[in-house]
DNA sequence: CTTGACTCTCCCCCAGGGGGAGACCGCCAC
DNA sequence: GTGGCGGTCTCCCCCTGGGGGAGAGTCAAG
């Protein structure tokens, strides 16, 4: 007999739903049940109330609104095409999932390179020689001292936004140290098909190195210096510049022992 | 100079962050404005506030929670590893991006139905030999009438909540028509390893039927059966049993047409 | 009749902000 | 000085999808 009623207990029970839920969407008109005892509020439900909630309750896990499961529904009782609802709501979660997937790849990406800092602290790469390979930046290039930093890759970061794609370097155009009218490069690489406005696009051609990770406070790379260009030097080749430093460690503002990672060209 | 101070309104235009975004991070303290004029409660950010800002924002939109965000900028701040709380929101976005693939792939086929049964709506197909797979189900077994099938799916629908994998069917276990003490069983179909409780759960043999889908009411098939059964008599095979109805448009409860799929098993 | 399990309504809470009201503030032009 | 305009302040309510609990009323079994 259909004449069974349950009360909202019973339905929590039957369809997982919790009783609070069940309110909840009579209140939005999602499941009225089918009778309310006017005198004491108490709600009863019928099988078909039932069948109903657990409709809901597979929408519901399926990771739709309330609002595209009202749609649905009101879809299914005009007996029309339901495709339209749920081809709406099927592209939302694709874009969802995609979108969870690419911050997975990026995390990723990014414990990576975190991995990889933590080892060069632990152990040093030794002096290495290598190729960096071309790379796509957004570049300011201006007389200074290394202290801009703080003030120039901000503003860098700030008109790249979101098209940066690896760490922030700094390129020295001459061997010399000075104090405080080096001639600087500030740049931060690209993502491949990035266009950012108000800043100078560059493309830096690929380059042989003697590389050296330095870690410490960044005003103490000096020695550091004096090791690749002595390597250079003891193998009888002639140091080129730019000379480049690139910042490893993301979120340098706080402690912790900085990470950079000197490269010095030859011709 | 680190001494150029911005209001909050440049910040946001500059981070991409919301005003309101802003003042609810400092709320949390998250971000907390490097000034604050004591007497009109002005927010005035530094250009260091501003690279935290972008810190937080890359954060934000990889799917960080802010309580996440505190997490990691907590172990930025102490130069820890950051892997720790990076791998925990991998995981939970990992997780994630699952679900929501799962279910975008669950309404695929749920559409792939729906096209499957509107496609039936418009053209039905012919009257058609094949076999039916062999299916695991929950199956209930009582005498009765058609109409009872308002009582008993619901009810199985409860007990196998979420194990349900396809559309609920009918056994009609004597050829003969009967009105009210027919001997039925109720199935709906099981997910492979689903055990659910409180209920009977069989395999069902596969088996070579005639098949006819039928639009309308359900108590109008009488006519839809007969044709089955002049086709197996034209063919001279021998009609067998049990005859199956298979419910195929979900959501039955409302208006629209109904599609019923017969199938006549012969030996 | 009592008792224990249910159920009712009503209110506050969460994240992550959005929208807007009403009141100040800063800066530029005149 | 003074007006105007845009920026900023605090404060409050709103959204989704419910959870937690208070205080009061109800149902059914013993």
């Amino acid at each position: 007999m259909s004449g069974l009623l349950y009360a909202i207990g019973e339905v929590s029970r039957i369809t997982g739903l919790s009783v609070k839920a069940l309110r909840l969407y009579q209140e939005k008109g999602l499941l009225e049940p089918s009778r309310v005892d006017p005198s004491t509020h108490y709600r009863y439900y019928t099988e078909r109330d039932i069948t109903l909630a657990h409709t809901l309750r597979a929408l519901r896990d399926l990771g739709l609104s309330l609002e595209e499961i009202r749609g649905v529904l009101a879809e299914l009782d005009q007996g029309a095409s339901l495709t339209e609802q749920l081809a709406r709501v099927r592209a939302r979660l694709a874009e969802e999932a995609a979108s969870a997937q690419r911050s997975v790849l990026a995390l990723d990406t990014l414990l990576r390179n975190q991995a990889q800092a933590e080892a060069y602290l632990r152990a040093p790469p030794p002096l290495l020689e290598r190729w960096l390979p071309a790379v796509r930046v957004a570049l300011h290039r201006a007389r200074g001292r290394y202290s801009d930093a703080s003030v120039v890759f901000p503003r860098l970061l700030a008109t790249c936004g979101p098209h940066i794609a690896g760490a922030p370097f700094c390129l020295l155009h001459e061997a010399e140290y000075r104090e405080d009218d080096a001639d600087l490069s500030w740049c931060v690489p690209l993502a491949p098909g990035a266009t950012p406005e108000g800043v100078h696009v560059e493309e830096l051609p690929e380059v042989q190195v003697a590389t050296l990770v330095h870690s410490g406070p960044p005003d103490s790379v000096g020695p550091s210096w004096a090791r690749l260009f002595a390597h250079l030097h003891a193998k009888e080749r002639t140091p080129s510049v730019p000379l480049r430093e690139t910042y490893l460690r993301v979120g340098t503002t706080g402690g912790g022992s900085l990470l950079t990672e000197l490269a010095l060209p030859w011709e």
